[in-house]
DNA sequence: TGCGTATGTCAACGCGCGTTGACAAATGGG
DNA sequence: CCCATTTGTCAACGCGCGTTGACATACGCA
């Protein structure tokens, strides 16, 4: 999983699975489900750590401090396969949204992205991973830099949808069933990527 | 301004101008352009009184502490005499976009939204607010509880779009020219605008 | 001029934080 | 069985935070 560990060398027995893999991997999800709504700075590694009943000194030891944990979250979260794979990546992305098994775990990280994103600790870091993970393949997928406003637009109208259902709640989008929900974002992702922009070289 | 004092009665003596109202609004300007950038948990009151020289102790004299600098602040950017104006209110909004002048002070009330929506602290005093002082009288003026579809998606799109723009800096948003973001901006809106939805009662 | 109030200064408090290092317990190959 | 390594526990540290109360100074009216 995450080979930002590299302060510690890990002397690998690859047969038998390490004990501290588990305590690792325990770690891992509870700052997830942490740092996908309140911000870097807002979370505790206290908190994190006595979710799943683990010492607080684990994570320094495991991930070389509270950084090192957010850094192995991005691994995880950003490891989208389906968003590279060959079909349209915006339609996947759609799709994504409307279906409800993986709606929830993909909102999580449109929350965390909107949640850390003005961090002062974590913001450019979470900028160039958000870059060279996601926007970066996705422009080229998409035939360019020509297509770089589009995708801009179609990430800021499912941002601020995400952010007005779920922080802000506002009535008309956060008081509606998930399909109402749907029709809504398809319609304004359909508009951001209707957009011509006028000269565009 | 801020009535929100309320824990020690101020004799007023209506002719002369407190002295403590200039440290006062020195304060209050301090903590509106720090909460306009970061959350309200990674502000500091030493280092928003440290920026013009007051000292710390005085936030809690005047405000009651943290807590009440923030609301305090919340009552001056909330007053938007314009917004509320006898023209129509998104046409109104746009042009505070749009116009150079007042898009600064404007935007600074949008990251305020987006960088405290999510703070645990804050959150729900925010949404209080927010919903108080402008979506439901933006509604009224809207025509009711039909147009809450439209406003949740117009304010969706604002707030997306200022995020990529300004927080996140995605190409595409964030490297453009005021005039193009100007036309993004609008045609976002626009669909948010002209959105219809099904069996609206 | 004197005095009560308004205003500002300063040091200290308790709290939660991330991190560290010493130490105990468990583990597993020789 | 032994002992080196891995894994977990615990207490302590220094730091910055918001808040408080005691104290010093400035002000304005009688």
């Amino acid at each position: 999983m995450s080979t930002r560990v590299d302060k510690w060398v890990i002397r690998d027995t690859p047969t038998v699975m390490r004990k501290s893999e588990i305590t690792r991997e325990k770690l891992l999800t509870s700052a997830t489900r942490a740092f996908c709504v309140q911000s870097y700075s807002n979370v505790s590694l206290r908190g994190i750590a006595k979710d799943p009943g683990v010492d607080v000194a684990l994570v320094s030891r495991y991930f070389g401090g509270k950084m090192g944990l957010f850094q192995a979250m991005l691994d995880d979260v950003f490891a989208w396969p389906e968003m590279m794979s060959g079909d349209d990546p915006v339609e996947v992305a759609i799709a994504k949204y409307t279906d409800p098994d993986t709606a929830d775990a993909h909102m999580s990280v449109i929350r965390m992205i909107v949640v850390n994103g003005a961090d002062p600790e974590v913001g450019d870091i979470l900028r160039e991973r958000l870059r060279e993970m996601l926007v970066d393949p996705m422009l080229a997928k998409m035939g360019g830099e020509r297509a770089a406003p589009n995708l801009a637009m179609f990430i800021a109208v499912t941002l601020g949808a995400a952010m007005v259902r779920h922080t802000l709640r506002l009535p008309g989008m956060a008081d509606t069933q998930p399909e109402a929900y749907a029709m809504q974002l398809r319609h304004l992702i359909d508009a951001a990527l209707r957009f011509e922009s006028p000269a565009s070289e």
